[in-house]
DNA sequence: GAACGTAGGGTTGTCAACAACTGAACACAT
DNA sequence: ATGTGTTCAGTTGTTGACAACCCTACGTTC
């Protein structure tokens, strides 16, 4: 019998034998698309860089069409904006954009705490032990003080969260705000920063859980949040080369006309 | 003078004179997304129908690369589902898919009282004003019995809520929300119909907003998205064509497995 | 009679070429 | 010197065509 093929715990020998898992064959586009925003994850594409699509092409070894159709899934996340004929551009966040994704992960984060602690508790286990992972690894980053690693932890730890609240619509939603979170740290800072104080307060909230207390881990949430704001916007903008802004203004240099608030891109 | 060119009221006079607004030129891909929400939304698209694109494209007069385009916005958002190969379907939405959907606008919505009473007084009356034209519509529509013009005038009570609330990110996401909750009403009900309910409860919302009363309107949405998740999955979804499901189906018939919360397309 | 293998129609995914547009540089007139 | 008009290179937006692929239906074999 090879019912239990693999020496894998319990989670992951769930798969049946005999039955072969899918292929799993994800469309070019998705591929692109995975590619950049992984690319602007990183930094490779930062914000306010205007590079020409023919050469972007030529790096990811495809055509001109699918990167365009890609493209058009980033601008719908809000990750890219594409100015009218001048290639495409990586959001450069300004403070208010800043406020505004953090307003409204302050809506939904502090209730999945909640979400999870709902979860039965063998599942509970696996999301603490995953969470706690993600800490460590925020620690280890610290002490090296590599702050793209701890960067890096910091994302993994708020995608799980969203992932394990259960929500499909959520965990993409937050999935883009993360993204778009780190666009804020690099259209604010200069270069990434070790914020030492961000690992205490995610220990915190894994505490919080592993101890059933939904009221404090929500608290902590909207605290922490409330600090990442500060966080980001205490460093002056200082002089950067903003080139999103002035590439985004459909209207030249006119106020904004106030009787039509209009999104900058499609919806 | 022409200062005051026009006898519009104080909100709109607000645009300056000698300077000419500039033309809003909206991209290809923008006017076809356009097209196709609004498509979706009237239900000339309705959820599972497998489109060509070529046809699409035909009907739409224009040629099948931008289409895609804006196809890829569209999928982004999760109104659309792209098989591979099998062209394009309107998602359906499922039982999850309601709860899921309003559980989400259920951390949003409440909230939106809040900000929209936090705002200048001048504002506020614009608001409300604005909040109760949809009403009077609502209630035409009800007297009249048209359930198309019924959900018509809630989408926009709604879209302006999200719109007022001051949030870009919000806003935008509230807008496919809401699109969502259409399909859902699509998926779920055979046709159109009149919730008699409906009215008096957005007339409730206006008169918290109208008495400052953020703590009422809170309790007033809750009750109203709690209530609105039972009227749509109080009606049976009776034998209809699924199509969706067979498409979205990568894994054969297998059950999801465990170990992956993989989102249906991209993100 | 059921399952397998095979051919056909039609659709999508990708590509490369053309046309339209933009921004910058330069010359010229006021 | 400032501003206007023109030219030009480079880029994007769009299109049509080709190849790859999927689904269906039919014929064949056991």
């Amino acid at each position: 019998m090879s019912t239990r093929s693999s020496g894998l715990s319990g989670l992951t020998s769930a798969r049946q034998v005999g039955r072969l898992a899918p292929v799993r064959r994800t469309s070019t586009v998705d591929l692109i698309a995975d590619r950049l925003r992984e690319a602007v994850v990183d930094g490779s594409l930062p914000p306010g860089a205007a590079l020409g699509e023919a050469e972007l092409a030529f790096q990811l070894g495809v055509s001109r069409g699918p990167l365009r159709e890609a493209m058009q899934r980033l601008t719908a996340e809000g990750l890219l904006v594409i100015p009218r004929r001048r290639g495409l551009a990586v959001r450069t966040m300004t403070p208010e954009d800043v406020r505004d994704i953090h307003w409204l992960r302050a809506r939904i984060e502090p209730e999945l705490g909640r979400r999870i602690l709902a979860r039965p508790i063998a599942e509970r286990k696996t999301v603490l032990a995953e969470l706690g992972t993600e800490v460590k690894r925020m620690q280890r980053a610290l002490k090296k003080d590599d702050a793209r690693a701890l960067g890096d932890a910091y994302l993994d730890f708020h995608r799980g969260l969203a992932a394990w609240g259960g929500s499909i619509r959520l965990a993409r939603m937050m999935a883009t705000l993360l993204i778009e979170t780190r666009l804020c740290t690099f259209s604010m800072y200069e270069h990434f920063e070790v914020a030492v104080d961000l690992v205490p307060e995610h220990v915190a909230f894994v505490d919080a859980l592993a101890a059933g207390d939904a009221e404090r881990f929500e608290t902590l949430m909207c605290a922490h949040l409330d600090a990442e704001v500060r966080r980001l916007l205490a460093e002056p903008v200082a002089a950067k080369v903003d080139d999103t802004d002035r590439l985004l203004a459909e209207t030249p240099d006119e106020p904004q006309p106030l009787d039509r608030l209009d999104l900058p891109e499609g919806i």
